[in-house]
DNA sequence: CTTGACCTTCCTGTTAGGGTAAGGTTTATG
DNA sequence: CATAAACCTTACCCTAACAGGAAGGTCAAG
């Protein structure tokens, strides 16, 4: 399988392929005579499981221990459950300082006349410490 | 004032202000004989709005409108109000992708069996298509 | 034989600055 | 007065995760 191939079936992109393999990510393949990198199934594999990791939101760098436990026959489930819960821990302190700037953001629009005068509460907001200060 | 000391007054960095004049978010200000930059009250409010600004979320591209209504006092405030809307919506957005990621890792992780054994059913749902590919 | 569709490497751009280097300035102190 | 600390200047490299595009080589079909 040329890269073309094996990207269709893996859902990256040729792009992306490359990348990993710059990175580190996947190893580099063999080459045609004419230099053309030549992929296997358990290549398409790797490439669908890293797809799969990054689209629940683990990082590259996140996925090199995963890859190596998807890869590694020896591994123990609690190995890989214990990443997830890093990961799930990490997810979970974005989701509250998302939910704070919302909450503050809504707040702010809340005082806010929303009409044709120049006074406005939001600009006051962040023009003002106090405000804005408060949710740090 | 030079930038250091308007730096402490505003909570930026001095490479943030340059920075901000580089892209054109400040603009370049007076320079002494020795071509240090000079800043006055003025400045130095702009940038704590603009600190404020960043901290709630905003993008230094959405701090450009923001900060020329913030001097505009002929601004509506329903202008304003409507920069806010925005951003609310892009937050809840991404609130929405973070809660989904939250919920598949967590459905994972529930399916795993945490022990010594290396059958794992986190490996299994990412190498599989099905599992990932419904949440999207 | 010549397109067109591939493939290759390399370079630039994206966000929002941080880190560091090399060098000039100003201020405080011995 | 000399000098060292603390400040300022510009400039270049680093981050994450690729996408886009340039310049050039390769391969199968018509």
């Amino acid at each position: 399988m040329k890269i073309g191939e094996v990207a269709n079936h893996s859902g990256l992109t040729p792009k992306t392929i490359r990348y990993y393999e710059d990175i580190g990510l996947l190893s580099a393949p063999r080459r045609s005579a004419s230099g053309y990198r030549v992929y296997d199934q358990a290549d398409q594999r790797r490439m669908v499981f890293l797809r799969h990791a990054r689209q629940v939101g683990f990082s590259t760098d996140d996925c090199r221990p995963l890859l190596a436990l998807y890869e590694d026959p020896e591994r123990r489930s609690t190995e890989v459950h214990a990443l997830v819960a890093d990961k799930l821990r990490v997810i979970e302190q974005q989701l509250s300082e998302l939910q704070a700037l919302h909450t503050v953001l809504q707040e702010m629009s809340a005082q806010c006349a929303n009409d044709h005068s120049a006074q406005c509460a939001i600009i006051d907001s962040l023009a003002n410490p106090l405000a804005v200060e408060m949710s740090k």
